[in-house]
RNA sequence: GGAGACGUGGCUGAGUGGUUGAAGGCACCGGUUUCGAAAACCGGCAUUGGGGAAACCUAAUCGUGAGUUCAAAUCUCACCGUCUCCGCCA
């Protein structure tokens, strides 16, 4: 959500921002209805005032008659009074409604451009390996060293069920331990965050309403969520943050669950998109200046980058264009695994900054060096998403022999192990 | 699932229909005092919207939303949440 006085004083700024999202929003409309609804408003004020002076003088007077006279003529300003108030309550809906449509403004760096595609590299890291044999896809990897079932997942779960086993159960605990060492060392708070959520902290994070088609909901009401961002942004909703405690630095861990409606026939196979996996997630709530924002920005991303560097995987970063960003973001950079399999890069992290778009909506405010109340500044990067991230270990570490050499950093991890091998 | 209690400002806590945006206390800010500090004393101190250059004026806000009334923190209803006891489960 954005402040209606910045859409009224930078009207071009939001529409122009809008369409670099690929979003179809009337932002004239909108401000027309904006002065539709402060004239009711202030009619409704008006009368609201007459009526509480009145009323007053009602209480203080000792004049029956008077008394009687006055409460009189207040009724009939009242019958006046509910037509109007009904009035500004449908115009302040209409004006709601389109209120939550208005996109964040994009960054001046993002690129332009309609989805994925037209994303930008901004700099790779590492050799893609050279394999003197055809290398396997990370389904191939898993089945025949046992590391996961499909079949019984899907016997149990359904579409896209899966379980992990034996070194590759092992090789997720190792990630999460490896990357809750760095990011606690880093001087993050770690968390377990719930993933069954309320409604509101979703309108607060900005997945719903548009994401309604994505996200699992119980006969309760409420939601599983697709990322710990829902949980962790909601923590503070409707408090005041002491302006000397910030940033504060989560590390949030939780499963994490997805519909992936819509994507019915990409990556059908294995545990690159599955419906239920468990992610470590950066989150950080900031005071509110651009240039801080933009900081933190390129720190999240830096901590991904050195721990991918310290796993020797090979990654890219490209910034997202306009149209593959979401409502609330200001600018995202993906990092993407080298996948060998599919002889290209593949998204394992995504790190984004929202302003105060998210704080708006959950309401979660500091008091600057004036004392003035301002609303937060969040971020939050993927820390480490399973499974995607062991998909690309397996397959940038598979041997000719069919063994996975295990990454140095996390072999501490896993019992002192060098090679995952298959067991008889 | 059943029964009951409760939800007031940054915190605490009064307030059951009429200048109550809300007493008192704590915290915080300014001042007096002091070599300096503490203590004491004096003063200030909610948020949001609208108008205004400003002083200031005005409306709303006592969990949320409806309702009763000329007038609601106060009465009614629904919802959300918290706590206590019982039941159920671990």
């Amino acid at each position: 959500m954005l402040d209606i006085k910045f859409i009224r004083e930078n009207k071009d700024i939001v529409q122009e921002g809008a369409k670099k999202k690929r979003i179809d929003i009337d932002i004239d409309k909108l401000i027309t209805l904006d002065d539709e609804r402060l004239k009711i408003l202030k009619e409704v004020e008006d009368i609201r005032g007459e009526v509480n002076r009145v009323s007053n003088d009602i209480g203080r007077n000792q004049d029956q008659a008077l008394k009687i006279q006055l409460i009189e003529e207040m009724r009939v300003v009242k019958e006046d009074l509910k037509g109007k108030e009904e009035k500004l309550k449908l115009a302040i809906e209409e004006w709601q409604k389109l209120m939550i449509q208005v996109p964040n403004v994009p960054d001046i760096s993002v690129p332009d451009g309609v989805d994925d595609e037209q994303n930008q590299e901004v700099r790779n890291w590492g050799d893609k390996k050279v394999f003197d044999f055809t290398p396997k896809d990370h389904v191939a990897i898993v089945e025949d060293l046992d590391l996961a079932d499909f079949g019984r997942g899907a016997k149990v779960s359904g579409f896209r069920g899966y379980f992990m086993k034996n070194d590759g159960a092992l090789l997720f605990f190792a990630l999460w331990q490896y990357f809750l060492d760095y990011f606690v060392a880093q001087g993050y708070t770690p968390m377990l965050v719930p993933s069954l959520v309320r409604k509101e902290t979703l309108f607060g994070t900005g997945y719903l309403p548009q994401g309604e088609e994505d996200l699992y909901k119980t006969q309760d009401g409420d939601y599983l969520a697709g990322t710990a961002e829902v949980a962790m942004m909601s923590y503070y909703s409707g408090e005041i943050l002491e302006k000397e405690s910030l940033p504060k630095k989560f590390i949030a861990f939780s499963p994490c669950f997805r519909r992936e409606a819509g994507s019915h026939g990409k990556d059908v196979k294995g545990i690159i998109r599955v419906h239920e996996f468990f992610k470590l997630e950066q989150i950080i709530l900031a005071e509110a200046s651009h240039e801080n924002s933009a900081r933190l920005h390129e720190e999240i991303t830096a901590h991904v980058e050195h721990l991918m560097q310290e796993l020797i995987l090979p990654y890219r970063v490209v910034v997202n264009c306009g149209g593959d960003l979401g409502l609330g973001q200001v600018k995202k950079y993906d990092i993407e695994a080298w996948m060998p399999s599919q002889n290209k890069y593949r998204e394992t992290h995504s790190s984004s900054y929202f302003h105060d778009f998210q704080t708006r909506r959950l309401n979660i405010k500091y008091r600057d060096d004036e004392g003035k109340l301002r609303y937060v500044h969040s971020l939050n990067n993927t820390a480490c998403a399973t499974s995607r991230l062991p998909a690309a270990i397996l397959e940038n570490y598979q041997r000719a022999d069919g063994t996975i050499e295990i990454p140095l950093v996390l072999r501490k991890y896993m019992g002192g192990k060098e090679f995952i091998k298959k067991i008889n």
